[in-house]
DNA sequence: ATTGTGATGTTATATCATTGCAATTGCCGG
DNA sequence: CCGGCAATTGCAATGATATAACATCACAAT
């Protein structure tokens, strides 16, 4: 059984719920490696980075090495349930509710803060036309390098 | 003097002009490395990763090292003539005349290839909703990854 | 000559990610 | 129950990407 000092909020597990009932229905495993993954990610907004992450599971589990966290990362990424912000070599949970439209994060250049762009129409104006181009999007999410409210001062 | 197996075209050479030409405007200096480090990037429209350039560039110069090829890539980047693709770790010649919009670049994740999303509009729109947000865009780039029309069969 | 500045040389190391193979576990049909 | 197959995990090594730190060099202003 696996156990954090800070509780769970109820968004959290809420998370981690509805990440088990997909798995299932998918036919998938959440392993208890995978499930603290993700756990850990959803305690954390800005994301994690895969040896800060490695890091964190040590702690339950010593013997673990970089491939035990990549491992699960691509699982979780597979599933949706994570997404990797390349600006930042770092990773995020998913907490959009479906993929047919990319998620749009900000990435804080300055201070490194990830915020989520709630722009439906934005989204969908840009899947036309990537469409319209001749290609089909790939990923469901998209990151902006930005300056955040915040640190403009 | 510098040379290549395979003769410039004229685009190529007006990239290298204008950047030299913008250089001498700004009072910064476009040395031989940094020139270099660009006319390979020009020759290369899906870009080339750092330790592929230095393997180029270690065979005018054999004492270059990692340093050499990301200090003029840092100068490049910072003068607006080379984006980073994150999405690849990978560098790209910037076509675009001004960077008052972000350019949108489309990356294929099944054969790499990268492509100019050139929709006005749309980068319009995307500061716009990035205004409104509070933010402000710092990078003069936004990726997106696709499957292009030729993997899409 | 001296010094300030930007560029480059050089070594080492930090950070991010994967490969390959062995061992184990979960699960399903018999 | 149990043998077998596939998925998962353990583990060691390595590959790939990027930066730190400090020495040196070139050139121009004083």
């Amino acid at each position: 059984m696996t156990r954090f000092n800070t509780p769970m909020t109820e968004q959290q597990s809420d998370l981690l719920a509805r990440a088990a009932a997909q798995c299932k229905v998918r036919g998938v495993m959440l392993s208890a490696i995978r499930r603290d993954v993700l756990s850990l990610l959803a305690q954390h907004d800005n994301g994690l980075k895969a040896y800060d992450l490695l890091e964190e599971i040590k702690k339950q589990r010593p013997n673990a090495t970089p491939p035990t966290v990549y491992r699960a990362l691509d699982f979780l990424v597979a599933q949706g349930f994570v997404h990797k912000l390349e600006l930042l070599s770092q990773f995020v949970v998913c907490r959009h509710t479906s993929h047919d439209l990319p998620g749009i994060y900000m990435v804080c250049s300055r201070c490194r803060s990830v915020s989520d762009l709630r722009d439906e129409h934005l989204a969908q104006r840009l899947a036309e036309s990537v469409g319209h181009a001749g290609h089909r999007l790939h990923s469901p999410d998209i990151e902006i390098s930005t300056v955040c409210a915040d640190c403009l001062g």
